[in-house]
DNA sequence: TTGAAAGCGGTACCAT
DNA sequence: ATGGTACCGCTTTCAA
């Protein structure tokens, strides 16, 4: 900047001026400075102009998701991303991967690039690591998970209530066998989905078989293991209820390739790319993920714009149930009860 | 900073000392700053000190993506970031969604936050105004696309070899009647695919009938339509070459549609997601995008570490054919040859 | 309208 | 081993 100055033969504040746009400029000065600009490929550097600003934004906020590369953490980064250009804000995104250590590093690395604020799908069991971030002001907003160990906003799923719509549709269709198919019970979501599965069974009076209930499974291969086994039982099951998308896909392709894919029933809890070119397709219960990830940006907006007096808000996003075929198709007649 | 010194009772310097871990700090000094430091939940501020720090790295690189909901950009996101990690650097990333205009802006943005680097998927015809960024040394790598009006290192899937691949497995089968689906011609990408295609065809003697080409598709529903009407020609093909994911799927879906889906044989470039479950699975040519965006990052930290002498490069990631069945299906006994 | 000087939060260099 | 001071690149305050 300095040097642009020297060459338009004016101070250095002259420069910022133009660079800033104040009009106090006055127009020749201005395209002296402009070309003197393009002439030494001048770049202003935002960092150290935030230093001195005020109001201490730096235009950036952090996200940090599961895994960039899956469609429920890439459509989140999406809508994230469309909010905060509205806000001319840039995004960083990180990879948590599930893994605990991960989630506080990317969060430190954030913070210390002075995020404005952080979307986060935690990972960790507590979250009270982030403290010093809460004591110091920086907005902070969870996604489908609540935080633990600290106050802050959240962005939930409707999960119990989704998973017993889906539950409900299968007993709707005649089924009484429903097995259940899910992540790590430690996981809230799963266990979320998982008590609807048992309160929708309960209130209509079917019974639970603990041989079907099956969790821990996190990914296509446990899930398709799984559903092999159960289908081996004396009495299977007639319909599944998959509480993941993962888990959904696993027992889609066992079904198919146990040659049972119209005769035993699948409601799923997410959904999921070309759900409705599988045969048959796959009724599911869908996260509203692009609104999720919209509110989210929202609230850590108000948050950033707004006070921070606000009082901590958690916004459930309502799930709906798409049938499709998959979870439509009818028990076979019961021979015993001819 | 200085609230932590006057805390401690040392000096700023001593402070500083202390979070860069310098080893010449008397450990009971070293405590007292600590315990500051957490009193005061201090974070020291990283754009600050790369102010004066020497190297002025950022830690910082920038992604221009097409859409980070898509899952080749999220793919790609994710692998760069992977590496990026290995080197303690952080990813920002943005969705250009086609349109240059928005091109140019993240690249303002990224640039006036002094990323170290840019890996960019093009959406502009010329990425001329990238020059000052060339000039200042900013290294920058493109994927998927060429650079057009400048120099620098890119990272391409070899499109032309690939088409080729995908048309010759349709020809091994018997085909003669194939047809051209794809994207806009203008697109590079597309445009090299179409040419792998004529070449093919070409090689093999087979005569292309302009009827059965038909560029422009850039999404489901068009190539769907598309697929129907090439279907309802006196001399429709026996097999179509899709070359691009979302003109495979829209193509797949028509077929299921008109019940052909077992008497029409597809290969398509790009893989997608449950490709394999479909019935019949899908032949795709896939590229390995995992590896492009764990090229362009390496080549882009050998700029930002190494010399940023080395010449222009330009990385070519090979394509592979997954015959899954669709492209496998052979062409109906043509009545007329008896 | 324009410029000089102080300062943002930190680091580098040089004394001590 | 510790501290003083100039300085990174830019904005702010205030004076000219």
């Amino acid at each position: 900047m300095r040097d642009v100055a020297a060459l338009a033969g004016v101070s250095i504040k002259t420069v910022s001026r133009v660079i800033n746009g104040v009009p106090s400029v006055a127009p020749p000065l201005r395209d002296k400075v402009q070309k003197a600009i393009e002439q030494l490929d001048f770049q202003p550097n935002l960092a150290a102009s935030n230093l001195r600003r005020a109001g201490h934004r730096t235009g950036q906020i952090a996200l940090l998701l599961e895994d960039l590369s899956n469609p429920f953490s890439a459509t989140l980064n999406r809508a994230v991303e469309d909010v905060a250009r509205a806000h001319d804000t840039l995004v960083f995104a990180g990879s948590v991967a599930e893994d605990p250590r991960r989630e506080v590093e990317l969060a430190r690395a954030f913070t210390l690039r002075r995020a404005d604020g952080l979307v986060i799908v935690p990972a960790t069991a507590d979250q009270s690591y982030l403290h010093s971030e809460v004591r110091v002001g920086t907005p902070l907003v969870f996604v489908d998970r609540p935080p633990r160990g600290l106050v802050a906003d959240s962005v939930l799923s409707t999960n119990t209530e989704g998973a017993a719509r889906a539950v409900g549709q299968l007993a709707d269709h005649g089924h009484e066998r429903i097995a259940y198919l899910g992540d790590y019970a430690t996981i809230v979501t799963a266990a979320q989905r998982f008590r609807g599965y048992e309160q929708e069974m309960a209130r209509r009076g079917l019974r639970i078989d603990p041989r079907t209930v099956r969790h821990d499974l996190n990914d296509t291969a446990t899930a398709a293991a799984a559903v092999t086994e159960l289908l081996a039982l004396e009495e299977p099951p007639t319909a599944l209820f998959t509480s993941q998308n993962l888990v959904t896909i696993g027992a889609v392709t066992a079904l198919r390739d146990l040659g049972l894919r119209h005769r035993v029933a699948v409601a799923g809890f997410d959904d999921f790319p070309l759900a409705d070119l599988l045969d048959p397709a796959v009724t599911v219960v869908a996260q509203d993920v692009r609104r999720i990830g919209a509110t989210a940006a929202r609230l850590l907006f108000e948050r950033i714009e707004g006070g921070d007096a606000l009082p901590p808000r958690e916004c459930l996003i309502p799930t709906r149930l798409i049938p499709r075929g998959s979870g439509e198709i009818r028990p076979p007649r019961d021979p015993r009860r001819g």
